[in-house]
This record gives structure tokens, C-alpha cells and sequence, in this order.
DNA sequence: ACTGCCATGTAACTAGTTACATGATTGG
DNA sequence: CCAATCATGTAACTAGTTACATGGCAGT
């Protein structure tokens, strides 16, 4: 087979997986509900899974061994449960990084996708719809460059995603408006 | 609530279903085969549903009256089941376009997360990547400025989304470009 | 002769979501 | 006093995937 890693039972674990283990893999021990929050900051190019998807992924890295449990007892709430990478970890996240296939990014643009089927609305609609893309990409853009100069200093592959990520938000808000353009020109046309 | 539409059993469907509906709002008969070939057209921006998805999608909204099937008899072949979109279909369909919450678009970028994660592997190796995905870009582009010249005559609302694509795609090879060029420039002043 | 297209379908699985539950602590 | 944060967990569900099965027909 041309891919021998997919079946590799040790390796073949769902993308959340590997992004769990990528974020142990900067060396700290922290609790789900601290990883919850690192994944936040990667939703600008990968989705954020629900909370209850990480403590899952926990619990299956921690029965392969790739990460080790701590726990640490509080008072008031659940016990703390902390987490580190193991060598296994870290063979195994390499092992992925340097040899799994990189699949094409995946899209999922519901404004996009309503644009697309824009025959069955008003353009009304569709600048509206548009117009708040645009606020929202802005928004991101500017959050994105706040973080990219906490990061640069330490974290220059992170920070150089970042910039990837204004890139994109950039081209959104440039496409958006090319497309409010054209709708408000073919408009125009209209009242010929 | 905020969005009463959540709660309707009629209106919240899954995003696939809508993708579905809405291809067969042209108004097309179309059977399931064609429709994955349709949905293939819009994966530069929404991800393509596994075949047995449409399928399935197919026969939830047939169950609700959305669409109508007609089956045509083939010789040595499956018999043809034939989609039409229903009245109910087409106002549902609008409701949503016209009504919904419009998401934030996803993205689940493989690339961008390898060079997130670049510290634990090596610039040779995130070069290689990033090279394949440029290149994977470009073809995207040139595919996509094909389909939009196809498009631009009959289905101005698709050609707009295929000239957003455009846009994202040349983001795409400029970021990754960019991202070489920084890998290339810290190995530079790596060596003094 | 072989590849790719046509055309559907099912079974088994996995990934992922939503919603709920608990309850102390901290900051404005 | 209220909201947000800390911190986990479970149950029920849905969306979606992979892999397989069938088999004729058209083109090179």
C-alpha cells in the first residue's frame, strides 16, 4: 500500500489526536481544561473540538502511553489532572510529522456556500450576509496580529502561522467585497 | 431563544442536507451519482460528502417530502433513482438561506498545523511541505479560473464563489511562499 | 485486455457535538 | 451579588467515513 502509517495502529490516530500530542510536545504538563484553551488559539486555522472531544482524546492517548497522568488533589472541585508528554509521544508525533501524509486543507464556508445559491434569495440578503463576513474576518485579522507579536519572540513557528492566518483573513475581506462590488454592479445593470 | 429556527425539526437539517437541496434547487432531475459529481464542484470551498452520505442525505429528505424520486429501470445496472426538489423543498431551502445563522467558515488547515508544530521536526522537512502545497494551490487555481469561465455565462452566483476561491488560493501560495522564505532566512542567520 | 465510468447500496465504525451536572473561587 | 473562571465528566446523539459488493458498458 502506498501509505504504510495508515495502518499502523500506533500512528493512526484521528487529527485532534495529533494536535493534542503537538501541544504536549512544547514540554509543559497541563490539565485538559488548559489545552482547551491552547487549542483556541489555533481556531484560526484548524477548528477548536468541543471540550468533551479533548478529555476523550486524553483518555485514549493516555491508554496507548503517549502521555502520562498526574493528579492533583483541590479542594471544591474535581481533582486536576495533569499531563505530559512520554518518549512514546514523541517518537510518535514525530514519526507523524515527518512521514504521514499531508492531506489538502479543509474548507467548510457556509458564507461561501450561501453566496453559491444566491439564485434563491435577494441580494439584499447576500450584502448583509457579506457585510458581516467582513466585520468578522477584520475582527480576526486584528486579534491575529495582537497574537503573532506575543508569539514572535518564542514561538516563531506559531507566530509564522499567525501571519499565514492574516494572510487569509486578508483575502476574505478582499474577496467579500469583490463580491458585494459585483453584486451592487449587476444591480445597477438591472435598472437599465 | 436566539435562533427559533435551531428548534425547527423542519428547518434544522444537517449542512450537508442543505449543499444537497440547494444543488437540486437549479432545478434540475439529478440522480444521487450526478449530485457527487456536482458536490466535487464545490469542494474548493465546501468539503465533498462521501458518496454514501449523499445517499443518505437523499433519503432523509425524501422522508420529509423535501424531494421527490422517480426510479427509471436500467439493464445490468441499479435502477436509476431520479431527484426533484418539492415545493416543501424549495421553501425550506430559502428559509434557510434567507433565515439561518450564517457560521463562521472552518477550516482544518494539515499545513498550517505541521508548521505550528515546527519545533519538532526540521526546515527540510516543512520546505518539502510547503512546496507541495504551493504547487497543490496553483493547480487549484488554474482548475478554478477554468470552471469560472464555464460558469460566468449561466451561473453568475457560482462564478462569484469561484472567484473567491481564486482569491483564497492565491493567498494560499503567497502565505506558504512567505512561510519559505522565513524558513530560508532563519537557516541563514543559523549559520553566523 | 484493461481502465474508467455508471449506479447504487449496506455494515461497521469513528469522530464529533450538545446538553447536562457539580460547585468552589475570584474579580468587578 | 453576579458573572466568569476553574475543572472535570457522562449520556445520548448525529454526522460522517471506509470498505466492500455488484456488474455491465464504453473507449483506447
Amino acid at each position: 500500500m502506498a501509505d504504510p502509517l495508515r495502518d499502523d495502529p500506533a500512528v493512526n490516530l484521528p487529527a485532534t489526536a495529533y494536535a493534542v500530542l503537538g501541544l504536549l510536545s512544547f514540554g509543559n504538563e497541563v490539565s485538559g481544561y488548559d489545552l482547551r484553551k491552547w487549542a483556541m488559539n489555533m481556531r484560526y486555522f484548524y477548528w477548536s473540538p468541543a471540550q468533551s472531544q479533548i478529555y476523550a482524546e486524553l483518555r485514549r492517548l493516555l491508554d496507548k502511553g503517549l502521555v502520562a497522568e498526574r493528579t492533583e488533589e483541590q479542594r471544591g472541585r474535581p481533582a486536576k489532572r495533569l499531563y505530559t508528554i512520554t518518549e512514546a509521544g514523541q517518537a510518535t508525533f514525530q514519526t507523524w510529522l515527518n512521514h504521514a501524509e499531508v492531506g489538502p486543507p479543509q474548507l467548510k464556508h457556509s458564507v461561501a456556500l450561501r453566496l453559491f445559491f444566491g439564485h434563491q434569495t435577494n441580494p439584499d440578503r447576500l450584502r448583509e450576509v457579506l457585510r458581516n463576513h467582513v466585520a468578522w474576518a477584520r475582527e480576526q485579522l486584528a486579534e491575529l496580529a495582537e497574537l503573532r507579536t506575543r508569539l514572535e519572540s518564542d514561538l516563531p513557528y506559531p507566530a509564522m502561522v499567525a501571519k499565514w492566518g492574516e494572510s487569509y483573513f486578508s483575502a476574505e475581506v478582499a474577496a467579500a467585497e469583490y463580491a458585494i462590488k459585483t453584486l451592487d454592479q449587476t444591480a445597477d445593470s438591472a435598472t437599465f
